[in-house]
DNA sequence: GTAAACCTTGGAGCCGGGTCCAAGGTCAAG
DNA sequence: CTTGACCTTGGACCCGGCTCCAAGGTTTAC
């Protein structure tokens, strides 16, 4: 193994933007918001990352996809840093979004369907005249 | 016909709120927002609405559960407001929002079995050592 | 040697839908 | 007359997740 210059090549913060399709404004918002570890420097000064941060990102935007808050992202990453395993803490977090997810679900549903009553409902309701205060949708009351 | 005092009695921004469920604060909003129209004031400066008003506020809040934004209740208002019967607008409005909601749901639903999906694979994933950049979840690739 | 492309920083701005505040005016009750 | 509840204004602030900016330093390509 050769000693130093251990990875394969380090990256900068445009790169590893690149690498995993986003932007170094994000990069530096993550590293702001604690999702990720402050990198190396090189000399003068610019972060050089491991290329295991390109995992670190993607960890981070598939839980994204998977409807985490970065809060919650940057819980499970602190839980890993520390090296315990998080898959605990990961599958409360789950259940607890999953249990979120469904409330909204159903919610969206209702919402659905009083809303395709109401647009079914209006082509035939004869729209009064332009009073003021009355209006089509049977919103309030009955 | 009485001539003047026409309405039953007028109301004040916090008996409108209260009316309805609401702060003055939002009712206020709303008016910067254009959402409803700038009242009446008594000589002193108060606002004073007619009880009309508690129907606007009403449908704006309808409309809101039906999950339509503020713009969108403006757009409606606004129609209305002209004397046109906002139904077929209105329509339009519901029926965009019903795709919106649709692909929600859609969304909202594969998230849902993905979650489970992750969340009922975890306990019996056996985790491996606490090695920085592995993670449980099958999140990218296989 | 010089220009282009990269990097640095901190801070402001954006979306939506409000909420909260302070300083001051007004009104009704006792 | 005083107290307290109400009202007025405009502006700041909140959440989340970025996005954009300006002014300056560095590295790379030709």
């Amino acid at each position: 193994m050769s000693s130093s210059t251990a990875a394969l090549h380090r990256l900068r913060v445009g790169e590893l933007a690149d690498a995993v399709g986003t932007s170094t404004d994000t990069i530096r918002y993550y590293e702001r918001a604690g999702l990720i570890p402050p990198p190396e420097r090189t000399p003068s000064g610019y972060r050089s990352y491991d290329p295991a941060a390109i995992d670190r990102l993607q960890f981070i935007q598939g839980a994204q996809r998977l409807g985490l808050r970065l809060s919650d992202i940057a819980d499970l990453l602190a839980i890993r840093d520390t090296g315990t395993c998080p898959c605990e803490p990961a599958e409360e977090l789950l259940r607890r979004r999953i249990a979120d997810l469904d409330t909204e679900l159903a919610r969206l549903t209702a919402l659905r369907d009083q809303m395709t009553a109401m647009a079914d409902a209006l082509p035939s309701a004869d729209c009064p005249p332009p009073r003021p205060g009355t209006w089509c949708p049977p919103s309030e009351g009955r």
